[in-house]
DNA sequence: TCCCTAGGTGTACGGCGTACACCTGACAGG
DNA sequence: CCTGTCAGGTGTACGCCGTACACCTAGGGA
């Protein structure tokens, strides 16, 4: 109860400030805790005063992910392609190991906020540095989903979206708007290439049985190969 | 417009009638739609009066998940592991396509409904019939993580369920209970395995870090493979 | 006959997101 | 110094939500 009188003027409120309350309100009562009321109450606010720095609730998710997302560190540079990703995906794990609303919040959304571009950008990236090619890059970014954020999930899945509101969702296939592009060029040169006859956006003009079937294939061949080979368990520590 | 007059008695509700009905509703309208409210207007009722068939929301949706799971058919018998597995993941993968709000809600639930441990157990049967270890069924089962549903998500990962209610969530270990047990050989011989010094109940007693990376190893190893023998995409249809 | 019970009803409560009108204080231009 | 503007916080209110609780009612066994 350091506070002194209701007169001294609170540091006042910012659309940074917003979100990050509302990143600790999230990891420390759970994300069904998060209201909007809840939020204005830790900000010491009242709650309508938030929608003067987000838009709504939804796009305040968005800039929770965002938040997040940014967590994750750069990767280090100079290490073969094999090695980057690895290491940070076992970072973005961790980053997610500490706000654990993050995996269902991410899913539930469209998940094109920039931070994830960004992020899936620079992991495309040194798929291709490593000699991928357009098209084996595009593949195992979907063969790894989600898991290349730290979890699992499909990323970019038409059905998802389809979920949220009706199967109807008759919303144009934008293409790729220009200044995004510009700002995640491996994201667009997938996205090229992905839509090389009619359809466009990522999760639409990509074969989605294909892709499935793709990462399917990959995961029972190796598991075909662990078992062929004899695969034991390490020792653990007992 | 056939309806009758009012006083002819509509078919009675019943737990299986309100689930499918609340199953139709998402399909058509989008998860989002399905309140008490909504579903109950569908079924030409009051909303108080599907809590005499449900105990409350939460315990509707476990009911849908079921009522989805239960769609997905047997497995081939007769055939290698192998494809037993793959044809039975792509049979859930259409069951889905025609649920699309359903990954979602498995994901954001407990999913240890009866359907979805029927489902494991007899992956996991499987597997074990193929001659795998149980420690390799395990981890390969973690490796597979939701795409073993048709989609893709951990399996088991105690994070996502602390996501939902801060991070203390205290609920003991409990282990397996015997009935469940009894009734899933597979997944008790794994949860039991997986408990070998003190922990107990699947995703509480087995390593997740270690799961994690034993499925990104897996992903890396066979995704390095493929590039090293130049893999090329099939000819597309065009 | 009477009562029990399964199952549908009606009302009400607290919480949610947020539209909309309002206030207020800092600051720029005259 | 006055005054208009406007960013940003406030208060009220609406329509949803899940669901507790008391009630009614029809059918069926004792």
């Amino acid at each position: 109860m350091v506070e002194q009188a209701d007169t001294l003027p609170r540091t006042p409120l910012s659309r940074d400030r917003v979100l990050r309350a509302a990143v600790a309100l999230a990891d420390e009562a759970g994300i069904e805790s998060l209201s909007m009321r809840n939020l204005a109450q830790d900000l010491g606010v009242v709650p309508m005063a938030l929608y003067k720095h987000v838009a709504n609730k939804d796009e305040l998710l968005d800039g929770m992910i965002d938040v997040v997302v940014g967590e994750i560190g750069a990767p280090e540079p100079g290490v073969d392609w094999k090695r980057a990703i690895r290491g940070r995906v076992l970072s973005a794990r961790e980053v997610l190991r500490r706000h654990p609303w993050a995996p269902l919040a991410i899913e539930s959304r469209n998940m094109a906020t920039p931070a994830i571009l960004a992020y899936l950008d620079s992991m495309i990236g040194t798929f291709r540095a490593g000699g991928f090619s357009v098209d084996l890059t595009h593949h195992v970014m979907h063969a790894m989903g989600s898991r290349i954020l730290g979890f699992s999930q499909e990323l970019f899945d038409a059905d998802r979206s389809a979920g949220r509101s009706g199967r109807a969702d008759p919303a144009p296939p934008t293409a790729l708007p220009p200044e995004i592009a510009a700002r995640f060029p491996h994201v667009a040169e997938i996205a090229m290439a992905a839509s090389h006859d009619d359809e466009s956006v990522l999760g639409q003009g990509c074969d989605d049985q294909f892709e499935f079937e793709f990462a399917l294939d990959l995961l029972l061949d190796g598991i075909e190969r662990l078992h062929r080979h004899g695969w034991a368990p390490p020792r653990r520590p007992g």
